[in-house]
DNA sequence: TATGAATGAGACTTCATTCAT
DNA sequence: AATGAATGAAGTCTCATTCAT
């Protein structure tokens, strides 16, 4: 049969067709609840809305499926912006940054992304790499800039914003990540994250502050 | 009969037989390299020397084994004894309990139990929180039990030792523990780990310590 | 585009596809020569010249096989249809069951899937159950409602046509399927069914014929 | 060391060791509960409360214990002693026979020796022949060494004793045996032992008694 | 491109059997 | 003789992957 070729309006690998939107939100969903090794193929297909074979025609394999997930959460958590406005204050703008962040830490619901991929990283080092980079670490960076800005304005002192922003962001983790991410405790209320930011912004500011004395 | 009667012949199931250790052993370093689901039984019986069936014999299936495996993990980090010794003032405790507790955590396969129970918490719940109950919220407890002390003593002020406490261990962990259990960076120096704990020690202090003017 | 509709793509699970068809002529084979227990899935793949794989995308597990290789039998027995012709005299209606009925019973690899019912019976009552009913108390009701008609007729005299049925068709295998079954006896001549089937109608004709004098 | 011999009071394979009867009762238990590919060794060590190795001092694998319980079987069942008292008249012994019979046959509480032997009778064809000859066949020769009397005595006329005792056992079954095999009823009731025996003694005598007429 | 049927390697687990004590 | 620890072959079942349509 002679071919009329369907003009080839989508292409296979294109990044933003949407069948592989579509996989990917499945295989998402997949893997964050099941692990790497937990999800399995199928499933995804049928989370998917796909046939097993149409993964492939997107996909390589499994791992290439899984770097994707985990690609496209680094995208998707990288373009989160908090509110790092310059001019406001560093109380009010760490604690509004301490609550967002452990929101979303600790969201309800299972499936975290942190869990998944901390879960794979010895067996595969260069996504735990790229997670931690262009997550966590993008995320200290941004709050180490702000800070930065806080030092230059004579508000906060310290030789080391890096480090001052990570302490900041392990503080508002005290008492709720860990036992969320053990299941030893269901994610935390409002209230909760209130009072452990508070606090926590309360013992950096008191660490960083210039006193005014 | 000449009486030389064979005592305490080995039973199978017996706590201590040398080759429960053996699968012990195996067990551990196979499901902390490659996690629960990535370990196979297999594997586990190459690397602690046995057969496959023999596995069996000690343990009812892999689940057993794995919890078995998280229970002597909890005994033996239950079983470390940090210096709390009430007499010592804060700053020296405060810093020699948290560079023992981030060497612990980020040796070389140290980690490796924290993924491992993280990255199975979702599915296993009682595994996960045993860890975080016995592992985790007991080494806070210790620490706030301490810091109760120092409170007494009028030298520390804070109404939620706990919390305090726990602030103080995620503070040391800050730049060190993420980078490396997403494998974004090596095991830390002991001079990295100097200049964090030294950190997370003059920002605690700075919140928690008695004014003395 | 020619309208050539492939229509009725074959699809896993359908009642009638090819597949499941092999796999339902191998399983049977197998299952038949060496009882549940004794076949293993290999076998059967083997048999059906499947892959091992295949047999679990048309049936979840050996026991569903199993159960579909004798509901098989049951709707394939259950079709059988002997002649009761109401308007025939009892005499040749009962010798020609009979010898049916035996040489069904009694045919090389016959007496398989009563043997096969009958062993797993204990762990699988509904199995049990299912053929009992609907093979062999079907037949034994097909008889027995013919029996009814010679009684009616004023032919036979009975209250309990079920028995006399069940009589009479015990009466046929009487030498004949307890040494085939045990294995004891290959399976019976026509003659040797002939003289057994004459024999049980005799007897059965002088308990319930209506003495004509 | 000089062997002081134990005096070799009992030897193993002793047919009538304690030892070794007490593995026939727990492998007889095993055996019919579960049939010869559902029992297990394990099981049966259990069962009879020895170890799995005593199991191989006294036979040499599974098959040959399976074959002496069914040969324990085959002598039990041969020494039961049906009364066949010869001055006794025909109906008042095929009705006393007909009913310890099908009481044998079907009695409750599962574990059938029947089921067991028949199951594997095409596996094991010298089982299942043994077990027929000596068992089923046995019987049928007692009760027609008995019709035969009666023969000779006038009271009943045939010239093939074997089928007619072969018939009267079959015809004692109907209704009762095959439900009572396959799982569909439970084991019959006395009374309805009585009325299925009655009814084959009243066939049977219809066809064979001598008529006084 | 999309499908889903088919595969076969490999996972977990059981169990008959052996052997040192 | 008796044990029970140990084995490894074999069984059931899953799943990532391929391929014809």
């Amino acid at each position: 049969m002679v071919a009329t070729p369907h003009v080839a309006l989508t292409v296979v690998g294109d990044e933003d067709s949407a069948k592989r939107r579509q996989i990917l939100d499945g295989a998402r969903s997949v893997f964050m609840d099941l692990g790497f090794d937990g999800g399995s193929m199928g499933e995804i297909a049928r989370a998917a809305g796909v046939s097993k074979g149409t993964l492939y025609v997107y996909f390589a394999d499994k791992c290439r499926l899984f770097e994707a997930i985990v690609e496209q959460e680094v995208l998707e958590q990288g373009k989160l912006a908090f509110n790092f406005d310059l001019s406001r204050d560093a109380e009010t703008t760490l604690k509004e940054f301490g609550t967002a962040y452990i929101q979303l830490l600790c969201r309800p619901g299972g499936g975290s992304s942190t869990r998944t991929v901390m879960a794979i990283a010895e067996r595969m080092p260069e996504v735990g790499q790229r997670f931690y980079n262009n997550v966590v670490a993008l995320t200290i960076g941004r709050l180490a800039t702000y800070l930065e800005a806080r030092v230059t304005a004579g508000e906060l002192v310290t030789d080391d914003c890096q480090l001052a922003a990570s302490q900041f962001m392990m503080s508002c983790q005290a008492s709720l990540f860990m036992p969320f991410i053990f299941q030893a405790a269901p994610a935390p209320s409002s209230a909760e994250i209130a009072r452990v930011v508070n606090s926590a912004t309360r013992m950096f500011l008191a660490a960083y502050r210039v006193r005014q004395d």
